[in-house]
RNA sequence: GUCCCGUUCGUCUAGUCAGGUCAGGACACCGGGUUUUCAUCCCGGCAACAGGGGUUCGAAUCCCCUACGGGACGCCA
């Protein structure tokens, strides 16, 4: 008889939680709900760097909040544990170290600048940029001298020069790569923290996931994945690989072009289960063509067959189409005030605002307009209120530094913004007042409001960006937005002013 | 640049595996009706098989080529 059907998500704990991550949750969930599986949450936070325990809780928070569930996780444990990576290290280095005694892995001292330099030659060759192998030449003497130095080193997979990797997609049907499009991968890096693919096959074989299920962008890096299977003497699982969430002009879904966070949705406004129905169209239609319908019938009547290639464009109008009909048809109006309150509608939210706008009261009724930035999804203003008496495309410069500059906070709260402010108005020679008059406007829709940086702070993170750029687009719309070339110009300038941009 | 994956209305898609009804539905948009406004709701309209070549009595469906789109090519995942 078959074994149990096991499914995983695997997010990395590197930002805010991101829809696509929802998504392949929900298609994970399905899947092993129909084959009464299970479903696994794993964190792959061996990006030492990048990972932090913030993100973590917010990725286990939003994927709670849609109401996905998973079987075994890093918050209620399970029969595979940890579920965290950067608890499992010394497994990955058993694994490792046996790749490397049975000659299936090897030990790498190449510098950055010759990897770099490498890559480049090849590009220049017209040829896929793969590692030459060099380390592999030296003998078991020389390895051990080098280490024993102490020479920083990583360790690299051995992979076929000749012939091709084939495997199958549920979806796609056979697939194959020429074993010399695969790079020697690294497995480990300098700092013992295994990489991705090999954490990732150690670990889906010791959870014993049957079924891998996750976004197109890894299927140029399944061979990898076979490959280590196979020298580990492992069988490997079904691959399948879904299609990629598109921004409307069809590249991946990234936070640059849209609102990509699922916290963005929870506090626009959004029901977790209208958000949750809407993921589940994407791609794909239940065999009688619902539209409308919850986990479980998605679950029940879910058949993997039935997803379509093509990638889907996130489109707000049908999300928010189907979120208005849950409001109308599924819940009732005492459900919906309930909801409403556990949105921004109760004392947790007000008495966070209260102070702000008391010293501006004179009565009850200057309390909405003074507020109502806050709960309105998308603030609308005249452009010449944006402008005011700057110079357009001044504006649009400030906004955008501001937006990169906004991009680097980890810690969202007023005193952080307020520094952000403050070195905008010091490196630019401006007055903060000034400097500040088109943010009241474009964040708050008004030059009369609360103060910026509580009211920013209250906003969120991805409300607040996605109105700087909703900012920028209208003053494209008005002939004072950056063109590509005074982008590029502006973001030199901006490095040598404020420093590298981060993702 | 190299490799891989994809391509049905503007968007999400049904139909493709087992070739044969005017290519169906939904969002958006436009028009009409209901409604003291608006919205909801109801009715109607617009609108697609990327192109070319095969196979076949017959192709959205099977095969090949081209074009276009996307992804991967990190000591990120």
């Amino acid at each position: 008889m078959t074994e149990q059907v096991r499914t995983r998500i695997a997010p990395s704990p590197t930002g805010p939680p991101h829809v696509g991550t929802a998504y392949m949750a929900l298609f994970n969930l399905a899947f092993a709900r129909r084959h009464e599986g299970r479903m696994i949450l794993r964190i792959e936070d061996t990006d030492q760097l990048r990972s932090t325990p913030e993100s973590e809780e917010a990725i286990l928070q939003a994927l709670s909040w849609l109401g996905i569930e998973w079987d075994e996780g890093p918050d209620c444990g399970g029969e595979y544990g940890p579920y965290r990576q950067s608890e499992r290290t010394a497994l990955y280095q058993a694994e490792v170290q046996r790749l490397i005694d049975q000659g299936h892995a090897y030990l790498c001292f190449c510098s950055a600048e010759r990897l770099e330099q490498l890559r480049k030659e090849q590009m220049a060759n017209k040829e896929t940029p793969r590692y030459d192998g060099h380390c592999l030449s030296l003998t078991p003497e020389e390895v051990e001298e080098r280490k024993n130095r102490g020479d920083p080193y990583v360790v690299r997979l051995k992979v076929p020069d000749e012939g091709e990797c084939r495997f199958t997609d549920e979806l796609r049907g056979e697939i194959s790569i020429q074993w010399s499009q695969i790079d020697h991968q690294i497995i480990q890096k300098s700092d013992g923290f295994p990489t991705y693919h090999l954490a990732n096959v150690v670990d889906d074989h010791l959870m014993k996931i049957s079924h891998v299920i996750r976004g197109e962008e890894w299927i140029s890096s399944t061979p990898k994945h076979i490959l280590l299977y196979e020298y580990l003497g492992w069988s490997a699982p079904v691959f399948t690989h879904l299609p990629l969430l598109r921004n409307p002009d069809k590249s991946k879904l990234s936070k640059r072009k849209n609102p990509t966070s699922i916290t963005y949705y929870q506090d626009s406004g959004f029901l977790p289960e209208a958000m949750l129905n809407y993921l589940g169209m994407m791609g794909y239609t239940l065999p009688d063509q619902r539209e409308i319908f919850s986990l479980n019938e998605f679950c029940e009547t879910f058949e993997i067959k039935r997803v379509s290639l093509g990638g889907p464009i996130f489109d707000l109008d049908k999300l928010k189409w189907v979120n208005g009909r849950y409001l109308r048809e599924n819940l009732t109006p005492e459900e919906v005030l309930q909801r409403l309150v556990e949105w921004k509608g109760g004392p947790s939210f007000f008495s966070q605002v209260i102070p702000l706008a008391l010293p501006r009261l004179e009565t009850f009724s200057d309390f909405f307009p003074l507020s109502q930035f806050l709960l309105n999804e998308n603030p609308l203003y005249p452009f010449d209120e944006l402008v005011g008496k700057q110079e357009p495309r001044e504006v649009a410069r400030l906004l955008k530094i501001a937006e990169w500059e906004l991009e680097k906070v980890d810690s969202w709260d007023r005193d952080s913004l307020a520094s952000v402010f403050q070195i905008l108005a010091e490196t630019e020679s401006k007055k903060l007042k000034e400097l500040l008059t088109p943010f009241f406007v474009c964040i708050t829709g008004s030059k009369v409001s609360l103060p910026l940086f509580d009211g920013m702070a209250l906003l969120g993170a991805d409300l607040s960006r996605s109105r700087i750029r909703k900012a920028l687009q209208l003053l494209a719309e008005n002939d004072a937005g950056l063109s590509k070339k005074g982008l590029k110009s502006l973001e030199k300038e901006y490095r040598q002013s404020y420093g590298k941009r981060i993702d």
